[in-house]
DNA sequence: CGATTAACGAAACTGGAGTCCCATTATGGG
DNA sequence: CCCATAATGGGACTCCAGTTTCGTTAATCG
């Protein structure tokens, strides 16, 4: 007896344990970019990871806690960060990569179906938070630079600039059928660099005309 | 016989069949905003819209159609505009309205639900993309004000200012647990009309540093 | 390497979402 | 005002997503 309320695959995490997970995310990336998050069906990913389908509900359960864990994993890869020495040199390079991951249409699809779970439960929503939380951190320091090198008021919260360049796409994506091109991406990258340098992102201010 | 196609309510669209309408987006709306997108099922919406559930799936059959149903109807019921005689001005004026609905739980939650529906079926998507197309051009014509006073260069994208207020207030409400307060609604105006200042909405120019 | 038992997987089972049928209601045209 | 029939509504029915059961496989510890 004792305890015995550990969760399944936390207690032999190696081997075959650690395969399954891989495997299933892998096959929920592939059906969330396909089928998007509605009509998606767990019996369907557990047949694509080829993985028994009672393995799919013991360990995950729901299409939203499943998309919570493939969180945790998109996390866990990171993209390395250019450096071009300018603020705006580093936000287009940014703007790029996150215009490239939304354009492509399988990526672009996971996301949009990522961020459906995520309005659906609270777990999930933390998860995503989570990650874009990564990868605002990963890319601050190229507005800190800037400060440091006077381009931008000192007080500006770096980390709504960074926002600020993946906001204008995010919603393009989301409200627009417009195509998700270049000239967006760099659009919204002199958006932000123009803003940061006239202050409009001093924290706990809000700023001056 | 003959053409036996048309759709159940576009025969005779009075009476009751307007208000079982009516009665029925109201009860979307409402489980929307409690349940999530997710786990809704159309049996519920029914008995909230006091309606035989055999009607609702006959005319709306999905979730998602319904939804873009729900849009239409929003899309038809307009917000009035204020104007205030500054470019910065009339962006708070719509930062805040933003924010405000956002911020507000039901409305707020009724819009993740709506954004979630409309990553899963084209319809529906294109019902939002309706949506907010309407939403900018009743918010354009403050840009162009701010154009022919001389605060805003020549050639920019009109809309695409409008957006840019609310893109940071959208990315924030789906990607980040922070609260949509009007320090972030003020930030998102500054910050638009500071990038439109700048130049950096010229339309089919990447503008210049 | 062998024992223990965590984790998996096949198959049978179940509940409720979505469909079908037909009687009832009430709209819109004459 | 009346008729033809569009549209609704209750209830029976179906089918499959999700659960339960139990035998099999393999991870971890000694």
């Amino acid at each position: 007896m004792g305890a015995e309320g550990a969760d399944p695959g936390t207690v032999r995490p190696g081997g075959r344990t650690a395969r399954v997970r891989a495997s299933v995310l892998r096959a929920a990336g592939d059906a969330l970019a396909e089928h998007g998050f509605a009509h998606l069906d767990l019996a369907d990913i557990a047949r694509r990871a080829e993985v028994g389908k009672t393995t799919v509900y013991r360990r995950w359960g729901t299409v939203t806690s499943l998309v919570a864990d493939l969180l945790l994993d998109m996390a866990e890869q990171s993209l390395p960060r250019t450096e071009t020495g300018s603020l705006l040199g580093d936000l287009k390079a940014n703007a790029r990569l996150v215009q490239r991951t939304l354009a492509d249409p399988r990526q672009g699809a996971l996301f949009k179906a990522v961020i459906a779970a995520a309005t659906c439960e609270a777990r999930t929503a933390e998860a995503l938070h989570r990650f874009y939380d990564i990868r605002v951190k990963e890319w601050a320091p190229c507005v800190q630079q800037a400060i440091d090198r006077g381009e931008v008021p000192e007080g500006t919260d770096v980390h709504e600039v960074i926002r600020a360049v993946s906001a204008p796409l995010y919603y393009r994506l989301l409200t627009s059928s417009d195509r998700l091109d270049e000239a967006a991406a760099d659009q919204a990258a002199e958006a932000a660099a123009a803003a940061a340098r006239a202050g409009a992102y001093l924290r706990g201010d809000e700023g001056r005309a």
